[in-house]
Formats: structure tokens, sequence, C-alpha cells
DNA sequence: TATTTCCAGACAAAGTTGGTCTTCTTTCTC
DNA sequence: GAGAAAGAAGACCAACTTTGTCTGGAAATA
């Protein structure tokens, strides 16, 4: 029950990408490191992306990833399911209509339901969105005692992201 | 991203002893049976259940598990965390309060709300009304071409419970 | 006392997750 | 055309989780 590593890193890479201006060329240890992402790992799911049509890749020298698609209308949903498979709770419905189980099916229509609100909170919410918001702690920044978003001490933040992550919404 | 068997089996465990008269004591191996579960897992299952004091249980001939609080009043959500440990889309608040992505807590405050809806909805759906309703395929049956609740054709349905399976509910 | 039932814990097979590594292929620059 | 630089593709792998099984014991009952 849980967003696994790939679907997350996969949308952190996204968001690198939609904090630049459209159709800049990135290459893949730049967001790596940017977002504290081991290199390979993050290739192998731009490879998803690629393929689902999010990016578009080029080879050799000056060679990296750009955004094929709006982050405007590219929906959280789209990405993880691009990379993790169908949001799905039960295997009721997929592998077999009819589950043998005896109240089984009540459970199948209830895991169900729950699994739509999932998808419908992820089929909203786009990759623009999510970059701009940046820092949605302001509604539960007491729970954890933060005063705002932290940074490792000792590691800088890349010049041009700074802009950004003082941006308006998060003062205010 | 799925529900366990383990938490499934044991939803289905409880909703076994929902369908009985309050108070009733069932062996392992007859819930077992009924709903298809290897009965030694069910064990393990069941012993989380009691630990979670849902059932009690009784050991020695005649023994076996009990209901020990209404169905009424036990959520899935409590189940399914007895069993599974809390619902958590995303480590970034439980490990560590800030994550140290760029983007990260963005994604973590999404990931939180998907995960409150999800628990929104098995905190409202009790045992004892998925033990009712039984079979709520009137809302997707047509997606799988199927006219109501099928059951193994040469797997006799046990007698107590073909009143509950034909609930009013569910022919109209 | 024998039998029946659950309890507790060790064990294990299979699948998933989270990567790494190597060997291409493509593209750019000199 | 030769390197060098970058992604592509796939094999591989360690750790962990899931989904169980099995055995020996403890308690309750007959």
């Amino acid at each position: 029950m849980q967003i696994t590593r790939a679907g997350e890193y996969g949308m952190l890479g996204l968001m690198a990408l939609a904090r630049r201006p459209l159709g800049d060329i990135v290459m893949l240890d730049i967001i790596a490191s940017e977002e504290e992402i081991p290199v390979s790992f993050l290739g192998k799911i731009f490879q998803n992306l690629t393929k689902a049509g999010f990016v578009r890749s080029a080879r050799g020298s000056k060679g990296g990833f750009s955004l094929l698609r709006s982050p405007e209308e590219i929906t959280v949903l789209e990405v993880i399911e691009s990379i993790e498979g169908k949001i799905a709770f039960q295997r009721c419905q997929e592998d077999k209509p009819d589950c043998t189980h005896m109240g089984g099916c009540a459970l199948c229509g209830l895991f169900s339901e729950a699994q739509d609100k999932v998808k419908e909170v992820f089929a909203r919410t786009t990759v623009a969105s999510l970059t701009r918001q940046h820092t949605p702690f302001s509604d539960h920044q007491e729970q954890h005692g933060l005063t705002g978003p932290k940074h490792q001490p000792g590691k800088p933040v890349p010049e041009h992201l700074i802009q950004l992550s003082k941006s308006p919404q998060t003062v205010n």
C-alpha cells in the first residue's frame, strides 16, 4: 500500500523538467543529482516516461530529456500509471471478475471505491500545479513542527532554483 | 499499491463471523473452508485480530473464535490497519518529516491527500454493512457482463447463508 | 488422560522493489 | 571519419515482503 520509489522519482523527474523553460533539454545526471536520485535508476524510469510520450530523449553530446507535453496537462495519474501500471487495490476485477470468496464482492466493491478516490485525486492534479505550489506545507506545518522547507546544510541550492523555492505562495 | 491477501482474508474472516448470531464460536477451519482461505494462514491472521480485540479465541474442543465487538462498530480501517499496519502512501511523514527532494513535499502533500481519501472510505464502512450488502454488484454489473454473483458449480452454498446471499437489497 | 483446538515461532518459496552494470546505438564535435 | 558523450536495453542482483507451511506446545474439554 505504497507509492513506489519509481513512481515518486518519475514525478520528481518530470517536475524538474517542468521548472525549466519549456523545451529545455536536460541531462539525466543533472536531474538525478538535483533530486538526489540514483542516475541509472532514474534512467530506467525515464525510459518509461519516454515511451509514454511525456518526454523526448536526445542522444549524443548535447543530449538529454525534454518535455514533450505541457506540464499543465500531464496528470499525476498518467505518470504514476505509466510507471507502476494501473492503480488497483484488489485483484478481483482484473484477474477474475467473480471472486470465489463468500462475502468477497462486497469487499471488492469497497476496494474499488477507495481506489477510485485515489485515482480522482491523482487525475485532477497536474505536474504543473505541483511544481507551482512546490511546498504545500501551509496546512500540515504545525504537525511537523516545521517552519518551512529545509535543505541539507552543506548542500547549496542550485542557483536557478532559488527563485522558485522562495515563490510568493510559499512565503505568504 | 494493493491491499494484501492478509488484510482481505482478515476482513472475510470477520465477515464470516458477523453473518452468524452474535457470540457464536466458530472454528478456524470452518471459516477457512467457507472462504477458501488456507487454514494456517488464516490462523496467523486471526492471531492479529485477537490481539487487536476484535475477536476472542477459545481453545480446546468446542473452541474457536467469536466476535468480541459488534460488527456494527468495527470499521474496515481498523481491521486492515491491525493486520497491515498504518495505511501510508509515502515515507515522507513517517520516516522523516522533511524530505530531501527538491519538489518532494508537494508530492508528499498530494500522496497524503490521496491516503486520507482511502482512510475516509475505510473508516466509514463497517464489517456489518459489508456483510449486509454482501453483493454490491448493482453498479458495476454491466462492466463485467455479469448477471449476478456466481458460485463455483460443484460447490454448494452453505444452507445458513442462502438467505443472506439473496438479500432484498441485492434483488432490487 | 486423550483429544481438540488455538498459539508461537521457525522456515521457506515466490514475487516485488530498488537498484547496478555492461553492452549497444545514436549524435555531436573536432 | 574518429572520438566522446549521451541515452537504450537488458541482464543481473540483493534485500525485503508476501504468502504461506510446519512443528511443537499450551490450554480447555470430555
